[in-house]
DNA sequence: AGAACAATTTATGTATACAATATGCAATCT
DNA sequence: AGATTGCATATTGTATACATAAATTGTTCT
């Protein structure tokens, strides 16, 4: 695993940036287990670099509360209970019901046409039974949305808080009895916001995300056992 | 400017801590101008610390979003323009009344008590009209409403978003014109929360925020002439 | 004079060296 | 035996050194 700096040394990505990437995947697989030590001279040899972009990618993790830090212990791999998870869906779900009533005033014509677009092509991936050709495609819808709602920010603050589900993003969608309703789901959403019914649209998203955290949280409480 | 590190060397802080607190507040008092650029060896003598610090607490402003960074060029102070200012805004209303919203369900009877203290003391500041004791009562206030939602990740991202406004803030405090209002605002807030009223907490808490929204886009237009 | 190019400077990116602190273990004392 | 102290080790925190790229300056050629 040593030497991943050659592959992009064209398009230049400071050394940081990859360890802080390789390492969040890590923690959202659950590559690395919620609690494990992040020893810096450990890490820098396994990937191959110095301590210092380590240390760099440590502070990007701590910001993100991917990783806790312990004053002279150094970093951890922060804890994930049902209680924090079910704080993040909190904040998300009320964040992407924001993002759709944004959407709903501002979205134009071309991006309407867009997101019937997603929505088809979700139908087709829904279809195929291909856990990450629907993510993909779940993911493209949203996107949509998030850029209609031409709000930056807050479209980065949700992808960040759904990033903190990665690892429970996967099993949702392999539940193929889910699948109808997401579909159907995603159609409503899409028509609301075509026809600029915010609050359809809200009562929509609402319900699409609630879905999904009863989902998650079901896991979690499968994984305790 | 230098020895700082002296002054708190009992209950240890990493330097990097110091540091990106000592620049985040430059930064958020306009010390530091948006565009200006963080240079690390100028910072570090000027801070009397090595580059080290400095560049971990580069780090932790970007994610922050207080400064960005230019390829092979380094970080510079993020420009605050008036969208960027309102997208913050639209994203902080949304989460202050997620944070009502709980805490209606959620809020103890010692806590509506609390609310209550809270809300006549903010009264007495307001007559104070020192900005600084009314800025610490209404923070004082709005805490405990975080505190009941029961949501620390939603605590911690309000705050964080509150931050960045915090230029604004005394300015809009400053203002005598609002304090009746403010007042009456709180007043309203606290009533609906004791009586689990949600419909009326949440439009309460949204006119404050989008009173103090108006505001600070009004200051802002100001400052660009 | 103006453009192109080389040399120099400046600043970031990365690695390593040094310092200070916490941890674990063993020897010692009560 | 149990607690305590001292030492060795591991690991973070900080500083410095080195490498590389961008910016700047100066020089030469047309």
């Amino acid at each position: 695993m040593g030497d991943f700096k050659t592959n992009m040394m064209d398009e230049f990505l400071p050394l940081r940036d990859v360890v802080f990437r390789t390492l969040r995947q890590a923690i959202l697989t659950g590559e690395m287990k919620p609690g494990e030590r992040l020893l810096e001279i450990h890490l820098a040899n396994k990937l191959g670099v110095s301590r210092t972009p380590i240390r760099e990618a440590i502070r990007m993790l701590e910001l993100e509360g991917l990783v806790i830090m312990v004053p002279r212990r150094g970093a951890q791999v922060a804890q994930i209970t049902e209680k924090s998870m079910s704080d993040v869906l909190e904040v998300r779900c009320a964040l992407d019901v924001l993002a759709v009533e944004l959407a709903c005033g501002r979205i134009t014509r071309e991006e309407v046409g867009e997101l019937h677009e997603a929505c088809s092509a979700f139908e087709k991936a829904a279809e195929s039974k291909d856990v990450h050709v629907i993510a993909k495609a779940d993911v493209a819808f949203h996107d949509i949305i998030f850029k209609a709602a031409g709000n930056p920010r807050l479209t980065q603050m949700i992808n960040n808080l759904a990033e903190q589900m990665y690892r429970y993003r996967f099993e949702y969608i392999k539940d193929e009895s889910q699948h109808a309703m997401l579909v159907k789901e995603h159609r409503q959403i899409c028509d609301s916001l075509e026809k600029r019914d915010v609050e359809a649209a809200k009562g929509a998203i609402r319900q699409h995300i609630e879905n999904q955290e009863k989902s998650i949280i079901r896991q979690i409480r499968l994984e305790k056992k």
